[in-house]
DNA sequence: CCGCCTTGCGTACACCGTACGCAACTGCTA
DNA sequence: TAGCAGTTGCGTACGGTGTACGCAAGGCGG
């Protein structure tokens, strides 16, 4: 979890032989770095927080990774706030989907699955989109969507407010709880319990239900409880009440 | 959002009473400060950030804010990874509320009003949760009650697991959206909406739709939209399927 | 060829968490 | 009562962080 090395897929891809040497602006040869871009800087920032873990992401660490010195990003971004920003985007920008191709409760329930799997594919989004304020435009797009997909299927507005925040929220919060417990394992789920409960298991004995019962079935199957609470809620959402 | 100071609620909180005071080394006179404890680091660490701030929660900032030097705090507590543990605990505290006393359905209702309550106290909470792995005595007992009080209600295991996971989610989903949309006022909300559709208000239209609906019906109420959509998966949980 | 404008970078600063060791106080035991 | 061990507070110092500032060197229009 230390000096991890996410260069391949960034830095110019190609540049197998370490001559990385004229960092200068090569008066010939090719010089070896692309230029510095704001894109540029923000995928390796995802790319980096994604291999090293976020507490990995420095200014210098990420400089580094795009074999420019530290100060130099900030030609590019103004700060690392708005580095962040621009992140929480390409997330947003992932989890959209095309609109208008289904009906509304399998288009909804497309877009809870490619919310949480980006989510999930960036475990430390979650954690960072309640810092963030300033949304970018893949962030405005995919709400717009989404609200969108409800409106034109006819909901009036309340409602689709309603079903909005229900859906979005559930997502949001199951994703956050699932890192939140994250074993993997049913192994792990039965470490993590005993750990937990230590010798107090008869003081929580229902999560020591909960830790044995899923020892004992083969574990935690985020990906099925995620749908199951899904459709409950998309069921409810459907109903005229 | 500087220089908080939040000392009268923290130090010297049991002064009622107590000339037990002088546990300090003094030689002379009440000396102020009572000795430092983990209890009240963390509590002070709670108020701190309450305050002023996730950010301003350093432990520099944490030690003169009880009187003490910055070193003084890890004679009793190992890291700041523990003091957020801490921290943490506390908010499960504030988050439970007693059972078996209605209907499952009234209580799982009234928890998870807790739970939001607890964690707009303290808006800090709900983005630490996700980094936090080793769950104080509180959560266990948070968590162990909310299972508790399906299983006692009669919900087989697996059913009693998916109603937890849907409600547990979507609580912490809407407060984590809560935060992050932050906009109390009608005025807010317009003003932030159209600060993030900028001129591009064409380019959203649903989200256009929203501000301007809720410009004219005077605002969000996130208390009643939290409650209406936990009405809604609180009868669907209900629902035998 | 000259000057400007953009891009990259080296240095420096304030702040962070915290390792380490000393001093002062407590409470015990002789 | 003297001494000693243990606990608590703190001063100093180190390696990390984000980033202000100003210089240097290329690209480019005149």
């Amino acid at each position: 979890m230390y000096g991890v090395r996410v260069s391949s897929q960034i830095q110019e891809t190609g540049s197998e032989g370490g001559e990385a040497d004229q960092v200068k602006t090569g008066t010939k040869a090719a010089s070896r770095t692309p230029p510095l871009s704001r894109e540029r800087i923000v995928a390796a920032a995802v790319a980096l927080a994604d291999a090293g873990g976020f507490e990995s992401l420095s200014m210098r660490n990420l400089a580094e990774e795009l074999g420019a010195a530290p100060m130099s990003l900030y030609r590019h971004i103004a700060n690392k706030e708005e580095l962040l920003d621009g992140m929480i985007d390409t997330v947003f920008d992932e989890a959209d989907v095309p609109s208008g191709q289904t009906h509304w409760k399998a288009e909804i329930r497309e877009r809870a699955l490619a919310t949480r799997a980006a989510l999930s594919r960036h475990r430390w989004a979650n954690g960072l989109m309640e810092s963030r304020t300033t949304p970018g435009p893949s962030n405005s797009r995919y709400h717009d969507a989404f609200m969108g997909c409800l409106r034109e299927a006819g909901f009036p507005f309340r409602q689709a407010v309603h079903a909005y925040n229900a859906v979005q929220s559930y997502t949001y919060g199951f994703c956050l709880q699932e890192k939140y417990l994250s074993f993997e394992t049913p192994e792990e789920s039965v470490e993590l319990a005993t750990t937990t409960l230590g010798d107090h298991a008869d003081e929580y004995p229902y999560i020591a239900e909960v830790a044995a019962e899923f020892a004992k079935s083969g574990g935690y199957d985020f990906d099925e409880e995620f749908e199951i609470a899904l459709d409950l809620i998309l069921d409810a959402i459907e109903r005229p009440k």
